[in-house]
DNA sequence: GACTTCGACATTTTT
DNA sequence: TGTCGAAGTC
């Protein structure tokens, strides 16, 4: 074992072996955090520690597996029986053993997102709210932030706060659709990604004998990336490691990028708080990439403040400057950037798969295909539509869902007139009225149809009844391989799928086949103690990383910034540095809002080991028209003595200030020789864009970047409205109002 | 009840 | 731009 700490620098090597009592470590970006993970608990193992009495969490499936596999290498077959997975996955295991206890079935069923905005939407119908006011996205982050912040719905109801807010953006009813979502979905013996995490607490909240007997058993508990823990991860954690207080947890506040799903900074900057005794340890040397990089990096991220303070610093060596691309248009960005790749495969041979393409948002990648595409070159999209999106595997997994859980309405919804059988919405609607007035779920009624429906209609329901129930009792007895083989044959999937023999329809079916050859794998695999059809979809219901690619294709990978986050490749570029799309314009401009996005632009910088590129376009196509971009005042901020064509920069930043010219602005710019020729201006704290729709001359305004102003001249309405805008400090600029953030003032 | 077409709409990130 | 839901037609 002495060998092993070998491996590690000094401070590794303390945080490995320090495992008594509460240890924090501020892990810098490449610095090894998973190294120094994986060796503690392979450490642990060595010291007698049974693997069953340590509990990691992480937030990705992916960390979860990396890491196991990592520890197997390490601790071979010692690993076994380790408690580790996701926070979702490892509660969900948990809930599904003490289920009875907060009253849901064993077998409940894990919403994903489609299944709870497809209840929202349900459930505004019913109460006839207009679908425009209460956007079913928003409905659900609203609740879904409640819940991260453990607030159920009678506290919502009854706090004056939160219903005057909903009152005021004239959501008056958002608390009742929260209390009846919540009902819906418990009758229906459903919980969503939150609701995992809230009954987790509310278990160990109402059961002080099953939060005893986890305490007991975790005498070690570990967290990966704390940094994204919301409160309702914080305080599970906590709550487990209160008795024994071996907690360690690992993060870095640099890489937080996930506060709009509830993830508190503050529980890493607080934990010296929580635990006074804790111990500290700091990675900061980064053995990732080349200083040029690292030191980028730095020069981005210190525009934070109220970071932990850390020093990354690296022994590599300086590596090549950072080029800077500035094209046109989005087509040309994919095309210089795709151009760039092959180059740099040619001079330093480098495979496919040593380059990483690196966006801000999913819609970002077409040119980029096209581009890769055209020069032949194999790519992978990690992220967007993933395999169990699919039409068709949704489908057989609603079939399985009911065999396993019959109540569950969203499932029930799905298929009852997949394929066809001539159930249709009005017959539904029918029956969902019933299930309403008698607080039943859907299920009840369609079991019981003929209490409630004669004729043709009550037959059909009748008989898809029989066959959900026949897939029950199937399900109860036989394995999972045969269940999802069966059904996928009996409830008719196939055969409507390959009665197509379109490409498409072929391809369908593939799709089954290959869901079929997961579940497999899923019995096949010896990590898996329990092999029904239930604890495989509940396995399935957490899994959204495409787990499923194998990495052993040598192709380039492309992917949005935050599903980089843990990933390291030779070559990456970080494309669309473009303020409104990166930062992005959706942020309300609040200095918080910025500076996680700041963050998001730390971590796509440090994702690189070698060589590092940057690109902006000028134009981009956006929601179907062109629209003219400024590059992002991220590049602004860098050290331009980091980059390969800083002066360059300089040079080339003009065209693309340039544009308001070509509306017509005759504003006088300032005559500055150096940097952006803007004066710079830091938004209001409560800076929000306005709805500039009923705009009018003679009003003022504020803008995030050229600051406060009169409006001069409007243009005519229309979808490139345009408004003439004195900036008191920037002279006159011509704004198409759907893209220009302005807040009205007064 | 099934199918088609049209129109509106939203486009940030994920367990 | 493309998706998705709703209304309209057979």
């Amino acid at each position: 074992m002495n060998s092993i700490l070998d491996q590690l620098n000094e401070v590794q090597r303390k945080a490995v072996t320090h495992n008594q009592g509460p240890v924090m470590i501020i892990a810098g970006a490449g610095s090894g955090k998973t190294r120094v993970l994986t060796y503690r608990m392979a450490w642990l193992l060595a010291q007698g520690v049974e693997p069953y009495n340590i509990l990691a969490l992480t937030f990705t499936n992916k960390a979860a597996k990396e890491m196991r596999n990592r520890i197997e290498a390490l601790s071979g077959s010692a690993a076994r029986g380790l408690w580790m997975g996701t926070f979702h996955s490892v509660f969900a295991k948990i809930l599904r053993m003490e289920a009875e206890r907060i009253n849901y079935p064993k077998n409940f069923t894990i919403y994903d997102t489609d299944d709870a905005k497809s209840l929202i939407r349900s459930i505004l119908k019913e109460m006839n709210l207009d679908d425009k006011t209460y956007k079913p996205n928003q409905v659900l982050s609203r609740i879904s932030s409640a819940k991260n912040r453990l607030i159920s719905w009678q506290q919502y109801s009854a706090d004056a706060e939160l219903v005057m807010e909903d009152g005021e953006s004239g959501r008056p009813h958002m608390a009742k659709i929260y209390q009846m979502y919540q009902t819906r979905a418990f009758r229906s013996g459903a919980m969503d990604f939150d609701d995992l995490l809230f009954n987790t607490n509310v278990l160990f909240r109402d059961h002080p004998d099953i939060l005893n007997r986890y305490q007991h058993k975790f005498h070690y508990v570990l967290v990966d990336e704390y940094q994204d823990t919301n409160l309702s991860q914080y305080l599970i954690a906590r709550k487990l490691a209160a008795v024994n207080r071996n907690i360690c947890v690992v993060g870095d506040d640099a890489q937080s990028i996930y506060a709009f799903r509830g993830a508190d900074i503050q529980n890493i900057l607080n934990f010296e708080k929580d635990y006074p005794d804790a111990e500290i340890f700091r990675l900061e040397q980064n053995y990732r990439s080349t200083s040029n990089i690292v030191e980028l990096a730095n020069s981005v991220i210190k525009h934070n403040k109220g970071q932990l303070k850390k020093n990354v610093w690296t022994a590599n060596e300086a590596g090549e400057p950072i080029p800077l691309i500035k094209a046109e248009s989005d087509n040309e960005e994919g095309r210089l950037v795709v151009q760039s790749i092959f180059e740099e495969k040619l001079k330093s041979s480098c495979m496919n798969k040593d380059f990483a393409i690196l966006y801000r948002t999913n819609a970002q990648s077409r040119p980029l295909e096209e581009a890769l595409r055209r020069l032949n070159l194999k790519y992978r999209i990690v992220g967007g539509l993933s395999f169990y999106e699919r039409k068709e595997v949704k489908d057989l997994m609603a079939y399985l869902r009911l065999a396993v859980n019959p109540l569950d309405e969203e499932a029930l919804k799905r298929v009852i007139n997949y394929p066809k059988r001539g159930i249709g919405d009005t017959t539904l609607a029918k029956m969902a009225v019933v299930a309403n007035e008698n607080g039943v779920a859907l299920w009840e009624v369609v079991a019981n149809i003929r209490h409630v429906l004669q004729g043709r209609a009550a037959g059909e329901i009748e008989s898809f009844a029989n066959l959900i129930k026949s897939f029950g009792i199937i399900a109860s007895g036989q394995s999972a391989l045969e269940v999802v083989d069966h059904v996928a044959k009996a409830s008719g999937i196939v055969r409507d799928l390959t009665a197509d023999r379109s490409p498409e329809g072929i391809s369908r079916y593939e799709n089954i086949q290959s869901l079929i050859s997961g579940v497999q794998q899923f019995v096949a695999d010896p990590e898996n103690e329990e092999k029904t059809l239930a604890s495989w979809l509940q396995n399935v219901a957490l899994l959204t990383d495409e787990d499923r690619n194998k990495e052993i294709d040598d192709v380039i990978t492309l992917m949005t910034i935050h599903s980089s986050k843990g990933l390291e490749f030779k070559n990456v570029y970080v494309v669309g540095l473009e303020d409104g799309l990166f930062p992005s314009m959706m942020m309300g401009g609040s200095r918080e809002d910025l500076e996680e996005e700041r963050r998001l632009f730390y971590v796509a910088i440090t994702r690189a080991e070698k060589k590092l590129t940057l690109s902006y376009a000028v134009s981009r196509f956006r929601y179907g028209s062109l629209s003219m971009m400024e590059p992002s005042r991220f590049l602004t901020e860098i050290d331009p003595k980091y980059l390969s064509i800083a002066k360059k920069f300089e040079i080339e930043a003009q065209p693309a200030f340039r544009f308001s010219d070509q509306f017509g602005s005759k504003g006088k710019k300032p005559s500055a020789t150096t940097g952006p020729q803007v004066v710079a201006h830091t938004p209001s704290d409560n800076f929000k864009a306005s709805d500039v729709s009923a705009l009018k001359p003679g009003q003022r305004v504020e803008h995030q970047k050229f600051g406060f102003g009169t409006v001069e001249t409007m243009d005519v309405a229309g979808p490139d409205r345009k408004a003439k805008i004195n900036f008191d400090k920037n002279g006159e600029k011509t704004l198409i109002l759907s893209f220009a953030k302005l807040m009205i003032l007064e």
